[in-house]
DNA sequence: GCCAACGTTGGC
DNA sequence: GCCAACGTTGGC
């Protein structure tokens, strides 16, 4: 199977790229959706590549680059009574609800934004760009991903503004660790 | 906060 | 199976 390419939502009240970059992977879960279930289930393979899409954020956009480091296996806090997203349908003998791992590989010095998304040439047809697209997960094509992430690397931020005070010590050592929603229920 | 566009639910 | 009501998503 040939490397794909995704656009996972994620609402950055929630989880942001921030805390992506700081913890390194996350799983992506929370999907209450039938068809973008389907795809975490039967489609998402590790290696593939995902856009990190920011919703209900100002402004929405792609914020950096993902690879899927976990396929779709069943979201157990699905069957958890005290997890908000717990659907008494769900059990670990039949889940209803699946997720996957995604390991963080970029961040772009700046959002590039829905509204350039909009009108970037070659963009046309990514499904995001369209009026009332509410999938949290999209396929995006080889050459659009290509597109999206070199708008991304071109942009200039505040991180090369700013000159970069030069590391001390030892890296601070994080370990991926242990999840929190990519979304949030009210 | 507004509100349009969705998806789901449930009465019939 | 239809479809109106309702809840949610998500840009702005």
């Amino acid at each position: 199977m040939p490397k794909r390419y995704w656009l996972m939502k994620v609402e950055p009240e929630s989880y942001s790229i921030d805390d992506f970059e700081r913890d390194g992977q996350t799983c992506w879960e929370g999907v209450r959706n039938y068809q973008a279930r389907n795809t975490l289930r039967d489609d998402v393979r590790p290696g593939d590549g995902v856009l990190f899409y920011q919703s209900n954020a100002a402004p929405a956009g792609v914020a950096g680059v993902a690879e899927v480091s976990k396929g779709g296996y069943p979201d157990h806090f699905s069957w958890d009574s005290k997890h908000d997203y717990f659907d008494p349908k769900s059990s670990p003998d039949n889940p209803t609800w699946y997720m996957v791992d995604i390991r963080f590989v970029e961040r772009f010095p700046a959002v590039v934004s829905l509204a350039e998304l909009k009108s970037a040439p070659g963009l046309e047809d990514m499904m995001v760009t369209k009026r009332g697209m509410r999938l949290s997960i999209q396929p995006v094509k080889p050459e659009e991903f290509a597109i999206v992430r070199k708008l991304g690397r071109a942009k200039t931020g505040p991180a090369e503004v700013a000159k970069r005070k030069p590391a001390v010590g030892k890296a601070k050592q994080r370990k991926p660790g242990a999840k929190k929603p990519a979304r949030k229920r009210k």
